[in-house]
RNA sequence: CGGGGCGUAGCGUAGCCCGGUUAUCGCGCCUGCUUUGGGAGCAGGAGGUCGCAAGUUCGAAUCUUGCCGCCCCGACCA
């Protein structure tokens, strides 16, 4: 009963943190604002990884690693980028401790070992690898450039959460570099639809794609593409972003090439990334009170069969029987777990696995080897059917697509209830405390009003959608002319 | 850095206001038996610098002061 946990309408943030302590995907460390990654919840990002990794390389881009170490001077080439990461970089300015002659036992900084220049350990990566990028273009037939990288970074945040702040975490950014502007605008919707289609396909998490106002923009960036998704309590969470550079990191780098007609230009730039966070999205976007849902497609465990027996006599039939079950759906490409310890028992293991969010529970015990059935219980649902064990794989694997598709459309569903038309003040405001989810509604273009706007409201503007329909009205707050919509909320 | 709260076994806690035997209870852990189709039952057992330091006192988990750490709310943010 210890592994019981909060429900989610009594406390959103007890319910979300227990959903990854006592789900068993990562934990608090000693670390201030910093998380250990459990086995299990590291193999789901491993999944993500690995599905992702698949769409950068099926899209031309190649992997590569820089260095976790920034050198100051090369930081704050790109000021706006430099300013916009300032509070929150760790330092290393020493590089040697020494035996504390005051207390025995301890160790101190050896004042004689400060650096001549500190180094910052990498928040993003453009300055270290635009510094590269520098010796590697020359010419036209250099580019595009297209790299990602799979890294850490640290960002010193005041408050943390797991997975969607943490002071260290793990992600991949994606820096290509461009002849031409339009090819890196391309570029930067391109890897907008990978994300997005990685949200929605994969992680059956719908997603709005649009632009960012400049407030909300990545700094240095000149436009930044971003997927906002919505989660249960009706806060908005940014679950990717893909930035259009222009030519701030090129020039703030020198990093030019030779075109065909033997012109010098400066390069174009993007970059890109979605981070661990997107496990927090997972989990705050399909998860209940019984614990984690996850999709069968990033599952860790898709299929977990658990015997139910008395004495070694039925252990051993059900052994033997399931030894062929399991063979047959892992011939499938189903990724199963045969849960025969006997620590726990069955009752126990249910709860457990739901805890988990594994898609499919398969409880098999002497009565269904006599009927040639098993029982099969679906996580999503949480409704439970006799399933014939001839063709089992077949109807399990329909059955993953039917979770899949079906937790797809449960969060399509809630975000469709939870996008609202406001024309006034009044409603903006009621609607925000007390409906929640994205309020679409006009707005001047002035980062004037979207600042008071967020003052009074704490919601920010969380996209102009893509493709976003133009349409004559007034601002919500100034009554200025507006020429569209756009999509407020509240958000992590 | 501002406002609030908390530190007692691996986890969650009672006791503190009003100082007094051997520090409470639950979960977990260990041993044994019985169990096993929705988080098992019984019996026995192990486990504690009461955050740290100083002070008051015959006596401190409890009172005082200082320090440290954590959590929540704000500013910051993928």
């Amino acid at each position: 009963m210890s592994k019981e946990i909060v429900s989610r309408k009594e406390d959103y943030s007890q319910w979300y943190n227990d959903l990854i302590i006592k789900g068993g995907l990562a934990d608090y460390t000693a670390v201030r604002g910093c998380m250990v990654i459990k086995p299990y919840g590291f193999a789901l990002w491993e999944n993500m990884r690995d599905v992702l990794d698949k769409m950068f390389k099926d899209t031309g881009h190649q992997n590569a690693y820089f260095p976790l170490f920034v050198p100051k001077s090369l930081f704050e080439k790109e000021e706006e980028n430099a300013e916009g990461f300032a509070k929150e970089c760790a330092i290393v300015t020493h590089y040697r401790l020494k035996l504390n002659p005051e207390k025995k036992g301890s160790l101190m900084v050896d004042p004689e070992s400060k650096l001549e220049e500190e180094l910052i350990i990498r928040p993003t990566s453009e300055a270290i690898i635009w510094n590269t990028y520098k010796g590697w273009i020359q010419s036209y037939r250099d580019l595009p450039l297209l790299i990602n990288q799979w890294a850490n970074v640290v960002r010193w945040e005041m408050r943390t959460r797991l997975f969607l702040r943490t002071a260290e975490f793990l992600w991949q950014e994606g820096h290509t570099a461009h002849s031409t502007a339009d090819e890196a605008i391309a570029e930067t919707k391109q890897m907008l639809e990978v994300y997005a289609t990685f949200a929605e396909k994969y992680m059956a998490m719908p997603v709005i794609k649009g632009v960012k106002s400049p407030n909300e923009r990545f700094a240095g960036a000149v436009d930044t593409y971003c997927i906002e998704a919505l989660m249960q309590d009706g806060k908005a969470l940014q679950a990717g972003t893909s930035h259009f550079l222009g030519q701030n990191f090129a020039k703030a780098f020198d990093v030019k090439f030779s075109d065909r007609e033997n012109k010098l230009d400066y390069v174009w730039a993007t970059s890109w990334g979605v981070s661990t966070r997107l496990i927090g999205a997972l989990v705050m976007a399909h998860s209940d009170d019984d614990g984690l849902v996850l999709p069968p497609k990033l599952a860790p465990i898709q299929v977990v069969i658990i015997p139910i027996f008395k004495g070694d006599e039925q252990k051993m039939a059900i052994d033997e029987k399931v030894s062929h079950l399991v063979k047959e759906l892992k011939k499938a490409g189903i990724k199963i777990k045969y849960d025969d310890s006997e620590n726990s028992r069955p009752g126990w293991k249910f709860a457990e696995y739901e805890l988990k969010g594994v898609p499919v529970r398969i409880g098999i015990g002497a009565r269904d080897l006599a009927n040639n059935v098993v029982e099969v219980a679906r996580r999503d649902t949480k409704e439970k059917k006799n399933y014939s064990m001839d063709g089992l794989s077949e109807s399990i694997i329909s059955l993953l697509d039917d979770i899949q598709s079906n937790i797809y459309n449960k969060a399509s569903t809630f975000r469709a209830e939870h996008i609202t038309k406001a024309d006034n003040w009044n409603e903006f405001v009621q609607l925000l405390d007390e409906k929640t989810g994205f309020i679409s509604a006009h707005w001047d273009g002035s980062g004037e009003t979207e600042e008071k706007i967020k003052e009074l409201t704490k919601a920010t503007i969380r996209c102009i959608p893509i493709n976003n329909e133009q349409e004559e009205g007034k601002c919500i707050l100034t009554g200025n002319p507006s020429t569209q919509r756009v999509l407020f909320a509240r958000a992590y």
